[in-house]
DNA sequence: TTGTAGGCGTTATCAG
DNA sequence: CTGATAACGCCTACAA
């Protein structure tokens, strides 16, 4: 058990590997690394014991210097903490795992100037793929953005985008529009006839579809959206916007339909900090599902969207050179909880 | 606007911009990285100018080959879903990005021996620190952590843990104890009696540490912890425990007291579930103040803990030379909501 | 099957 | 202040 030869200083490189070893550094290169395997067994083996004993790890900079491209896949989300963009995380982190690669993350905070910097600078990572799942923000420098994500095809790299966008990018998308028509529809059915929603800027395509399918389907089936109120993204956008409605008088029966989970639970805080009561006084529905939506009371009817599938799916779309396009997109269903109980 | 020279296949490198600009590598380099600047600012505009047209990034891989060391800091955590590690990684983002750094996400789904393999595989990266988020679990292969930990701080980078941990890392630590005791003694001052906590396994330090401090706090004001279950530190572990607990007769007036607000959100459901109340009849308190607590109802009882500094705090633990161990621990604070009302 | 040598994009040393 | 040139750690024809 005598550690003959612990490197001191820095990390062990294939170059010690392959002297403990008395084999060229292309023989260790091709046992540790290389795919197609044609080395002899009694090389192979004492390269990897010396591999062990050395606490050899490939330094995938060099490799990927070498190689011309990492194995790295970035993710651009626009805000961690917000459990829509953790859980479509978990997905894109199981894939690439499978995947043997990395996960690059980084936050755009909804900063259109932001994303096109952060977009550069991961280029410069040389990624094999990119996955922008930050809701398209508003105000978007579109221009610029498309710019550097057209310079990272051309470096060969792959981009997915969750959701509606734009360009020569591949599209994990959700039939926002359909599901909330479908969401809409339901309402309706419950007996609601005056709805109002709750959404973000105008120009921003998810909102935009998802309220454009909330008000079809709810006039399908009789009823008729009062209102839209933009705010943002946010829990707190929401909470604000509602109390704003609150103030301006919102009567018993309406259902508010807020553009996300996310939103809407901060339209139901509102309510509730307001004196008012969600479901039978005023009813609240959300879009994503979120986790948070299963343990609040009364429970929040929503679209339910498969997250993590969402962001496995994206994972494979930024980074599988054969990625069916055609595939089937992810079926999306309402379910419905206490914070719209049936009307008389 | 006619651009004459888009690089047709692979991005424009360092070689390039240098040719475009008519100076050497050396020159280019030094304007467009290096940090000591001393380039005639003739030049200096040429190289700038010759980099824009160009579209020029840095090829990070071959800086960080060059230079030893990546400018990444790679980040250790449980499960991104879950919004304890969303808020922290959120902190962990923005430190990063200040600092100019890569962030790095691997998960680790509570499997020690996954952390162990994430860890060896994340030093292939030879990122400037490492950040272990990852509550450490049980049967944790403890050895061959540290084994893999001390490889990565020999070859020159840092590791900050969260939370309590063993070894030479570094540490940013909450005191849970005292957090817990501070809780446990506001809950007795409320009136409760008779406790009961669910706890993850024996052996995870923040579990034991909290349940030792509410222990102690609750029975510094009269109460007594009448039972500690084991369970896990996820949300349907919590959920699932509080099944149990029911159903062999939790009585009127006690409290709950969950090891995390996760945890503490799956007892409420639980609770509701099984057709009882949540606070008159049920108190319940939980740790971290994860967002949510502040959406349900009744609101959570909870200690405050600064997630999002925290995060950040890791981050400069694990990257800053100079870092002051000393510095005071981030102060907690128990938040009273309606989960907990005053018993008469 | 194995080894040799040249190259990947940058940095850094050391003369001019 | 600027420019050759040798590393950095690894991969990969090409040759043996």
């Amino acid at each position: 058990m005598s550690d003959t030869s612990a490197p001191a200083r820095g990390a062990a490189t294939l170059h010690d590997v392959a002297r403990e070893a008395g084999v060229s550094l292309a023989t260790a290169s091709r046992v540790l690394n290389g795919s197609t395997r044609k080395v002899a067994d009694s090389y192979r083996e004492r390269v990897e014991a010396a591999a062990e004993k050395l606490g050899y790890t490939a330094n995938l900079s060099a490799q990927a210097t070498a190689r011309g491209t990492a194995a790295i896949v970035a993710l651009l989300v626009a805000d961690i903490a917000d459990p829509y963009f953790g859980q479509l995380a978990a997905g894109v982190a199981r894939g690439a795992d499978e995947a043997g690669l990395v996960v690059t993350i980084a936050i755009t905070e909804r900063d259109p100037q932001r994303e096109v910097r952060l977009v550069r600078a991961l280029r410069g990572q040389r990624p094999r793929g990119l996955i922008l799942a930050a809701s398209r923000t508003e105000g978007t420098d579109a221009a610029g953005l498309d710019a550097e994500l057209q310079a990272f095809t051309n470096m060969g790299g792959r981009v997915a985008v969750v959701g509606p966008g734009g360009g020569s990018a591949r599209h994990v998308a959700l039939d926002n529009r359909g599901g909330a028509a479908a969401l809409g529809a339901e309402l309706a059915r419950l007996g609601y006839r005056e709805a109002v929603v709750v959404a973000a800027s105008e120009g921003i395509r998810t909102s935009d579809d998802r309220v454009a399918g909330f008000t079809q389907g709810f006039a399908s089936g009789g009823g008729s959206v009062r209102e839209v109120r933009r705010g943002g993204f946010t829990r707190d956008a929401g909470y604000e916007t509602a109390q704003q409605l609150l103030a301006d008088g919102l009567p018993e029966g309406t259902v508010v339909f807020g553009i996300s989970d996310v939103v809407a639970i901060g339209v139901m805080s509102a309510i509730r900090d307001a004196g008012r009561q969600v479901g039978a006084d005023i009813a609240v529905a959300g879009f994503d599902d979120i986790a948070t939506g299963r343990d609040i009371r009364p429970g929040l009817t929503t679209v339910h969207v498969p997250l993590e599938e969402l962001g496995y799916r994206a994972l494979h779309a930024a980074t599988d050179p054969e990625w069916d396009a055609t595939e089937p997109p992810l079926p999306l269903e309402v379910v419905v909880r206490g914070s719209t109980p049936a009307r008389a």
